[in-house]
DNA sequence: ATTAGCACTCAGGGACACTGAGTGCCAGGG
DNA sequence: CCCTGGCACTCAGTGTCCCTGAGTGCTAAT
């Protein structure tokens, strides 16, 4: 049904139109790519690529651009994904690698993502599942008021307001802050949940219900919150011409975190990199590649870009996946 | 030289053009405006006020559009800042009172703002130095390394890492946390500097090296880099077609913090909105309002909004200055 | 199956004229 | 002296017409 031919000028199409942003015709084609064939030929092989939806023209008498099933074929087929030069490589590493806390290892993360690329990058948090308790601190902000302070294993630092049930002594607490340290310190969060069911047993009858409240919050709202935190970088990239009346549509989509985490979120296999192309991200016109990373080989969060259809994608997923890499590098370290 | 006529005039110049977003002429200025004088007499003084650089005109025979000089003589002297009405203080306050923590009233506050003035929100996280310290926490990550946490009487977390000149053993450690919480408890940050005065003195010769490291970055890096934050939304008010083309450098204004932090930082009176129009903010064609707030009288940070110079001015102003002022009430009661 | 040839289409761009909102200026009137 | 009505002038924007050129689809020959 589509031979050889008709997908190298599948492939020909996309990647003129990528780098010239012109519909692409028959006679340039035979021209820029070393195709032995003539022009007529490449026309009826286009005719054939129209048909099936993998291409279309603007107009009558206008050339040939990919429609998003077209991207979706040379991204899935056509295309593998470019490296980075040993050069790059060692950029992403040394500028990564002058990070010293989290906050930053993100923050130069998403810039980096942004100008490898040239487009929107999304940095989401790791996620504080994987890491290990090493101190938590219990500070009384008003009688039924404590601030929970959690300190990682990766020196990271998360608070939650806790409203209490009930008046909380000041002994009481330093006492539930004791015991939480003791049982806790050293185990990662997935597991706290199991060490928790025991840990009531040391507790005065009295005081469970606000211990209780505590380990609510840092089971529940603690944990997952800072999975949705999100960083971006970039917009200005948006100026871009491409997106000249989709725009104010993006921009809203990146104020809006929940769509921007269902773009991060709902990507295929746990390894790879995801392509979204189109209409699969709900925005016209924008395609979102992302990637999971994390430390050690499990993932604890996502990156990505965004950007017109029309883009380089192998390139951006080279940048992607090479980022993703570096970053997890980075993050097992320390 | 203006008499009372041409600043009606031009105030009628600068209400138009907001409005309509079009040069405005001489006959359809006497018809909405109840100018009681014909078209040529406006003519005349649009000619004088044109001579005087208050208003221009795009092209010959096009109607007239205000300068910078126009709309700065405007807000200084020809409007007055429109008030909230009563349904709209309410809503402000009621979606205020509903955040609890820190982060939460400065996420809010940034969203409400964009979207009352439809412009570009940005709130400065308060500074720290008027907060009082309620505890202080000491984590050794490694021999050479312990990360700082300053918990505030506001509820608030603030962490640092330190890197130690010597090894710290733990109870060194415990030490150094024990004297600093005895010392600074309930002490205001910028207090705190003579406190630690004589605080040298409970401390081991051979740990103050150690307790130096951790106190500077206490008293500098930790309080300074907090005056740095800033949040900003309604990003998406960019795509209005005002900014079609400065769009890319306002965009990147906004990713360059510095830029942001000069736009907030260098207003005039302690306690005045601040408007810089145009060329004042090193933006062409951008304008931004802004105002102090802080709890209980005194300012401890800035906020505001970035839009067109053709901006409605009385309306924004009014509604940064709502804002700042529930914003630091509610900051107040905490 | 490929190609050469040919008629056809249509967006983009230049030339042209028309319209209308707006101007500047002047001479006359309160 | 300030205002006004009148008048000639300017020019951005719009619409029409036409031409050009890149690109197409189809058909007949290889």
């Amino acid at each position: 049904m589509l031979d050889e031919r008709k997908l190298a000028v599948l492939r020909a199409v996309v990647e003129d139109y990528v780098s010239t942003t012109e519909p692409v015709g028959s006679k340039s084609l035979v021209d820029r790519h070393g195709l032995d064939v003539s022009p007529a030929t490449i026309r009826n092989d286009m005719a054939v690529l129209e048909e099936q939806g993998f291409i279309a023209q603007p107009h009558t008498s206008a050339g040939r651009v990919p429609t998003d099933k077209g991207y979706r074929l040379f991204v899935d087929r056509l295309s593998s994904v470019k490296p980075m030069s040993a050069a790059e490589r060692r950029a992403i590493e040394t500028f990564l690698a002058e990070a010293y806390s989290l906050d930053e290892v993100v923050a130069r993360t998403v810039r980096l993502l942004a100008q490898l690329t040239r487009q929107v990058a999304v940095v989401q948090y790791p996620s504080l599942r994987s890491s290990a308790v090493r101190h938590i601190e219990l500070v009384a902000l008003a009688p039924r008021r404590v601030l929970l302070v959690l300190i990682t294993d990766t020196g990271r630092v998360e608070q939650a307001a806790v409203d209490l049930p009930d008046d909380a002594h000041p002994e009481s607490i330093s006492h539930l802050r004791a015991v939480l340290n003791a049982c806790l310190d050293g185990h990662k969060l997935t597991d706290a949940a199991k060490t928790v069911v025991g840990l009531a047993d040391r507790i005065p009858v009295t005081e469970r219900p606000n211990a209780g409240a505590v380990f609510s919050v840092l089971l529940d709202s603690l944990a997952e919150r800072h999975e949705e935190r999100l960083v971006f970088a970039g917009t200005a990239n948006l100026a871009a011409p491409d997106f000249a009346n989709g725009l104010r549509d993006v921009l809203e989509a990146l104020e809006e975190q929940v769509v921007l985490m269902r773009l991060l979120g709902e990507s295929a296999g746990p390894s790879a990199l995801t392509v979204r192309i189109g209409a699969e991200t709900g925005l016209e016109g924008t395609s979102v590649v992302t990637a999971p990373y994390g430390a050690g080989g499990q993932a604890i969060a996502k990156l990505g870009v965004l950007g017109p259809t029309r883009m380089d994608y192998p390139g951006t997923m080279g940048a992607v996946r090479a980022v993703a890499r570096y970053v997890g590098r980075i993050l097992g370290e320390s």
